[in-house]
DNA sequence: AGAAAAATAGAGCATATGCTCGTTTTCTCT
DNA sequence: AGAGAAAACGAGCATATGCTCTATTTTTCT
C-alpha cells in the first residue's frame, strides 16, 4: 500500500512550527471584541477571557450551555458576576463570541496550512492532519461548538452551518482536483468528503474513548489517512 | 425478519418485515413504566406518551433538554402541566425514561436482526443496514439520545456508555470472527469498528444534510458498506 | 341517566436564574 | 505615598421555572 511521505508532520511539529498557540485564541477574542469589553488592559482581559472560556467548556461538557448558570460560571472561573459581565452583555452573547472566535481562529489556521502546497495528495494529507491537530489543541472548543450550535440564534446558526460545509467543500475540492490529475479513483467526492468529515469529527467528539485506548492523535491521523487512501487508491 | 441476501434488504422491506413499528416504541414505554404512570388505560397512555415524546424531540432539537421548560412541553404536546406529571415524577425522570426505553428498544431489534444468520459477512452487512434503518425510523430519538446523554445522572450515563460500546463490540466481534475464517484482511478491528460507528452515527446526526442532497438511507447504507468492504477486502 | 372512576386543567408556591448597580479593592502613575 | 482610574465584588431585583394540588371535565359501567 502507498505510504505517507509526511512522516515528519506530527502533532509535536505542528505545535512547534505553527505560528500560533492556544493563547492566541484568547488574544483574538480580545482584539475582536475590545470595543464591547469594558476592560481596557489587554493583559488582564486575555487572562480573564481564558478563565471564562475554560470554565465554560468545563461546565458545559457536564451540563450543556443552557444548564450552566451564571453563578456556576462565576464559581468555576473565579470571577464575580459583575466581572463576568464586563466581558459580554448577556449569556447569549458569550455563546456567540465563543462560536465566532473559534471559527475565525480555525479558518485562519486551516488556510495557512496548505498555502504553500500544490500537490493535491500532499494537500489532502496535510488538511486532514492539520484539522485533527487543531481539534486536539482546542478540543473543548470543537466539542462545545458542535454540541451547542443548536442554541444559536438564526443568524449565528447559519454561520455555523456555513463553516461546517466549508470544511467539507475544501476536502471535496481537493478530491476533485486530484481525480482530474488521475491521482485518485473516480468516486462521488462530495459523499466521500462527508464520510471523511465524520471521521474527523469523531476525534473530538469521542476524545475520551480514544484516550482510554491509548490512541494518540498521530495514530488516529494515520488511521483516517489509511481509510481514505485505501478507498481512493485501491485498484480493481 | 430481514434477510441476509442483501439486495432485497432495504428500508422498505425492513419496515414491512419487521415485527415492530414506531408505535411499539410508545407501547414499550407504557409497559415498562405502568407502575409509576398514573394513567390506567393503555390506549390513553400510549397516545399521550407519543404526544409527549414527539413534542420533547421537537423542542429539544431546537433548544436542548435543559432549555426546554415544562410549559414549553405542555404547549407543544397539548397536555396540561397536571397531565404531563401523570407520566413522570420529574423532568429528569422524563429524560431517563426516554433513554431507557430507546435503548431497550434498539437492543431488542438489533439482537433479533442477526439471530438467524451465521455467515460473518452477511451478519456484518445486516448489522450495518439494520442500525441505519433503525436510526432512520426513530431518528429523533437517536439524535436526542446522543445530544442529551451528558445531562444524565451518573448511573444512567454509565448505561448510555455501556450501550454505545456494546454496539461497537458487536461489530468488532463480527470482524474478528470473519478474519478467523479468512474472509477479511488482518486489521485492527476495534479501531475499524470505531470508525464504522462514526459513519453510522453521522447518518442520524446529519440527517438534514443528507436529505437535502437527496441521499436516502438505502444509498447511505451502500456507501458505508462500500467503504468497509474496500477497507477489508482490498488485496495488496 | 347517573354515580363512580379516570383523566385533565391551570393557578399558585417556592426556588432558581439572568442581570444590574452602588460599593470596595486593586492597580497605575507621578 | 496618594489620588485617580480600572477592575472586581456580590446582594438584590424582576422574572422564569419545576412541580403541586384542588377543581373540573370526560369516560366507564350499570
Amino acid at each position: 500500500m502507498p505510504q505517507n511521505t509526511d512522516n515528519q508532520y506530527n502533532y509535536q511539529s505542528f505545535q512547534k512550527v505553527a505560528r500560533f498557540s492556544k493563547e492566541d485564541f484568547y488574544k483574538q477574542a480580545f482584539v475582536e471584541d475590545c470595543n464591547t469589553i469594558r476592560i481596557k488592559k489587554e493583559k488582564v482581559a486575555v487572562k480573564n477571557l481564558e478563565k471564562i472560556f475554560e470554565a465554560t467548556f468545563r461546565i458545559c461538557t457536564r451540563k450543556g450551555f443552557q444548564g450552566m448558570t451564571m453563578r456556576d460560571l462565576s464559581t468555576e472561573s473565579g470571577l464575580s458576576m459583575g466581572a463576568l459581565y464586563s466581558y459580554f452583555a448577556t449569556k447569549e452573547e458569550l455563546l456567540n463570541t465563543l462560536q465566532r472566535v473559534g471559527n475565525s481562529f480555525i479558518t485562519r489556521v486551516m488556510e495557512e496550512c496548505v498555502a504553500e502546497l500544490t500537490e493535491p495528495l500532499a494537500k489532502l494529507r496535510t488538511i486532514l492532519r492539520t484539522h485533527l491537530f487543531l481539534s486536539e489543541m482546542i478540543q473543548p472548543w470543537f466539542f462545545f461548538s458542535y454540541m451547542e450550535a443548536k442554541n444559536l440564534a438564526k443568524k449565528e446558526r447559519e454561520n455555523y452551518i456555513k463553516a461546517e460545509l466549508s470544511t467539507e467543500k475544501v476536502i471535496t475540492d481537493i478530491l476533485v482536483e486530484a481525480e482530474k490529475e488521475n491521482l485518485l479513483r473516480t468516486r462521488n467526492h462530495q459523499i466521500a468528503a462527508s464520510i471523511i468529515k465524520a471521521m474527523l469529527q469523531d476525534w473530538y467528539l469521542k476524545r475520551g474513548k480514544y484516550a482510554k485506548r491509548g490512541i494518540t492523535v498521530d495514530k488516529y491521523a494515520d488511521i483516517v489517512i489509511e481509510w481514505v487512501e485505501v478507498y481512493y487508491l485501491q485498484t480493481d
